[in-house]
DNA sequence: CCCACACGTTAATGAACGTTAACTTCCGTC
DNA sequence: GACGGAAGTTAACGTTCATTAACGTGTGGG
């Protein structure tokens, strides 16, 4: 019986980078559970048991996946952050890396927040941890490029709308093409208009969140001054 | 061998009714490929194939639900749209819809990004029917309530937007607590004032997205009246 | 009274899938 | 030039799981 031959990587990039890339575009199309190992194999040019020469088991594929990707944030995000002059282009840094990761690498992020349901227990500390270092970083650097929000009061504010400007940037697989081998909804804008316009809209969602506070905080100011002179009047 | 008795649905929901919550309940935790037909069973107190009963199968729960979901808030949003005066009412009124059922349905709200995936053909095409009319709602609404994106060229900024702002407030499941049965990442945000915030973040982005056509249209305008200027000048 | 039907039950079926076993091939090194 | 390990191959195993079959039970209308 002849059997087929053990044929090279063909690409330029190591084996197991290209299982990375392969499982991560089979994970985010079709989701984790969704995808064989077969179908992973076939990806690569090799066939299904032989991915076992590369990774532990698909479980660690999608793991180091998520891990990775947590990690390039967290240190990308430090990075820029420490890098920066003042906590309005701190902000600025971290917006265009979130934007450019987003849009440069859509199946990472589409798995970044899907698919942490799948990975075991410990793996998935692990990312958390990294995950809710990356918010923190945000929400310090958010809370000074906003004064309104630096009020200790204001702390739960900051950190619901950094969550929800993620949720504003990380839509953009949903919305923006192409996405190959997906009947996919185009909106039409360029790369860098579409990297500009979540750059306006974030900036447009911080500044109403700081905006409403300030307006929160006067009226309560306005109100305890209101109380203390009809005490004052009473007296 | 004796038998488990036949015992009614024991709560005040018809079965099916009830089937769709846990069904939307397990799902949204674990993902539908992630779940059990046995699971749903027991969910809703009857054993695994006693589900078919009520459904063609699995994947016509998720269809229900998909389909369900997507109706609901097309109807919801040209009833709150038609019936109020203005577009800028009009646009705070599908805002706060929109924001309700995110609060509210979460489940639902977190199925209906994730899981398209796993529909028949026919019915995610039904599904995608359903929410293009929904977006094409909002980008008429939110074009006629911001004004500096009605101009035509604006219509991709206006359509990406939408996006982003869906992404905004569908993002309040992963972020905002409580949910039951995981390790979740509360905001420390009571319900009704992280749905103010919710508001105003959207409104901010959509102002920013109109503020940012704004001044590229007055740059080209200031830009061609300089060439025209120039081309004066020079005859 | 009974019988049709709605609503369950358990057992069986068949396919899909992750993983392991056993074996082969190529290549760099001593 | 033998050889050891890296990187494949196919075959087999064991499980999980959706679905179907076959069978039971209560109930309301004739």
């Amino acid at each position: 019986m002849d059997r087929m031959p053990n044929v090279p990587p063909a690409s330029g990039l190591p084996r197991r980078d290209q299982i990375r890339k392969e499982a991560a575009r089979l994970f985010a199309a079709r989701g984790f559970l969704g995808v064989g190992v077969d179908e992973i194999g076939k990806a690569v040019g090799i066939s299904g048991p032989g991915l076992y020469r590369h990774f532990a088991g698909k479980d660690a594929m999608l793991a180091d996946l998520l891990v990775g990707i947590s990690e390039r944030l967290l240190e990308e995000g430090r990075r820029r952050a420490g890098g920066s002059e003042g906590p309005v282009a701190a902000l600025d840094a971290l917006l265009g890396g979130h934007v450019d990761f987003a849009l440069d690498d859509r199946d990472l992020i589409t798995l970044h927040d899907r698919e942490l349901l799948n990975l075991r227990e410990e793996d998935r500390r692990t990312v958390r941890r990294l995950q809710r270092a990356y918010v923190e970083l945000w929400v310090e650097v958010v809370r000074q490029a906003y004064p309104p929000l630096a009020a200790p009061s204001a702390e739960p504010v900051a950190r619901a709308s950094v969550h929800a400007v993620f949720g504003l940037i990380n839509s953009t697989p949903h919305s923006h093409g192409p996405n190959p081998a997906q009947g996919d909804d185009r909106t039409g804008l360029a790369r860098d208009a579409m990297a500009a316009l979540l750059h306006d809209l974030a900036h447009g969602a911080f500044s109403a969140a700081a905006d409403a506070v300030a307006a929160d905080t006067a009226r309560a100011a306005v109100e305890a001054a209101r109380a203390e002179a009809g005490a004052a009047a009473r007296t």
